[in-house]
RNA sequence: GGCCCCUUCGUCUAUCGGCUAGGACAUCUGGUUCUCAUCCAGGUAAGAGCGGUUCGACUCCGCUAGGGGCUGCCA
């Protein structure tokens, strides 16, 4: 199998799916997984764009067999094809138009005119053309280079690809693509077609859609595995209710013939809802390096971080959020949500609870958050510790919500809540 | 226009002639003697329409409607 995209700079997540399915096919059956640059538009085709590619292969786990083929190094294969198809009557030169007004030579692959092509797609089944419906086609440009249609079946037949496994966009192409295969007299691989990624809108997934290419998953927190997996469901399933899959299950369960042939919606919700399932499956030491790199916090020993994991890791669904919803671990000076401070700090009465708090906590011994806990509970007499839960929340973090409350107190220590409930009273309160 | 393909809850899907149509996300309700971005329990919600085959159809066939792809000297 193979992943032929052509580097543009970034990879779209239609693209980077079908990639995900060629792999698995591949781990799966136990055949050879290839990358094969087609870098044939040599404006768009830079080093950077390929590195690119490189980055969301690697991010994603999907590591290829062989070496990386770039199809500008098979160009003179490519014509060398083209002179043996006009030789053998499958191909002939000819003047031609094209849209923009340039009239030049160019190599035309000449269709069978009568009969039936078909197939049997893994996913789509049986597939069926007239012949005449379809025209014949150019395959080298009038500057002589080699047009995708020909280099793209003359590299898979250097490649020794058996199973094609690539977008629906390419289903007329197939057609094509199979007389091309015959005229050589080469064997025809094995095709499958993938539905399209659509909008919330039912329209092709493009750009405009917000993230549409794999690195704006990457910078925005999404871990690699969840967005694999997600990709992997947007029309596959292993047949029972599974969903979370480790790569293994992955592996072992995929088959080509179980994917879907209708066009699924992207929805970014459940993407969000896996990522945060990813992020609970983080190994805990692993959770407390990405927390210390965020959070910028001195001084404090392993088991405090160790307590703010097991607090913060199962309310993660981001882990670009990590920074601003711990800001105020880090900083006396952290922001204070206008929303948080209106409903909770400034209303009448707030400002003798916060000062009545703080000579109370001053007095506590154990600090602790069972301790802290049960003496807000005292003080609440059974009605209720929300008229003192929310007031110290926004006071000492600046937000609405959070971690557990007292276990938040606990990490921030007594000094700096005494310090903080004091000076947000008398800085928000009426 | 022509050719090809598709059609189950809002979304992703299960069902391969027996269905009281199941699950997940989202949403709503309640609980977890504080928030929820955790956890638990529960609810709302679907077979595009019309014919046919059949004891029986979401499942098979046909038509209609709707959607998508292709129709380049792009890939």
């Amino acid at each position: 199998m193979r992943f032929a995209p052509s580097p543009t700079g970034k990879v779209h997540i239609g693209n980077i799916r079908a990639a995900i399915y060629n792999w698995l096919f591949a781990r799966h059956t136990g055949g050879k997984f290839l990358l094969r640059v087609e870098d044939t538009d040599l404006e768009r085709s830079t080093p950077e764009a390929i590195k690119v590619l490189f980055e969301c292969m690697e991010w994603l786990g999907l590591d290829y067999d062989e070496e990386v083929f770039y199809q500008t190094k098979n160009v003179n294969r490519h014509l060398a094809v083209v002179e043996q198809l006009i030789a053998s009557g499958h191909a002939y030169k000819c003047e031609k138009t094209s849209r923009d007004g340039k009239t030049g030579t160019v190599v035309m692959f000449k269709m069978p005119k009568e009969g039936v092509i078909e197939y049997d797609d893994i996913v789509k089944g049986h597939m069926a053309k007239k012949a005449e419906d379809i025209q014949d086609f150019a395959i080298v440009r009038s500057d002589g280079s080699p047009i995708f249609h020909i280099a793209n079946v003359v590299d898979d037949i250097d490649q020794r690809i058996t199973h094609i496994i690539r977008g629906d966009d390419h289903v007329e192409n197939t057609f094509k693509h199979i007389c091309i295969f015959r005229a050589l007299g080469a064997p025809v691989p094995k095709y499958g077609h993938l539905s399209m990624i659509v909008n919330q809108q039912g329209k092709p997934y493009s750009k405009r859609d917000g993230a549409a290419f794999v690195g704006e998953y990457r910078e925005q927190g999404y871990l690699p595995e969840a967005l694999f997996n997600y990709l992997l469901l947007l029309g596959w399933n292993p047949g029972d209710d599974r969903e979370v899959l480790s790569r293994d299950e992955m592996v072992k369960l995929f088959e080509l013939e179980k994917v879907h042939v209708t066009a699924a919606m992207f929805d970014p919700k459940k993407l969000a809802w896996m990522n945060g399932e990813y992020i609970k499956k983080i190994p805990q030491a692993e959770f407390k390096a990405l927390l210390k790199e965020k959070v910028k916090v001195e001084g404090e020993g392993e088991e405090w971080w160790d307590y703010l994991c097991a607090q913060v890791q199962p309310r993660t669904k981001f882990l670009n959020d990590l920074d601003t919803s711990c800001a105020y671990l880090a900083s006396e000076d952290y922001p204070f949500d206008e929303k948080a401070v209106a409903k909770r700090l400034q209303k009448d009465g707030v400002k003798a609870t916060l000062l009545d708090l703080v000579e109370r906590f001053a007095k506590v011994d154990d600090w602790t958050a069972p301790v802290l806990e049960e003496m807000v509970k005292g003080l609440s007499q059974g009605q209720g510790m929300g008229p003192w839960v929310h007031p110290i929340r926004v006071a000492v973090s600046g937000r609405g919500e959070g971690i557990g409350l007292f276990e938040m107190l606990q990490l921030l220590g007594r000094e700096k809540t005494l310090a903080r409930l004091k000076s947000a009273a008398e800085k928000y309160c009426p």
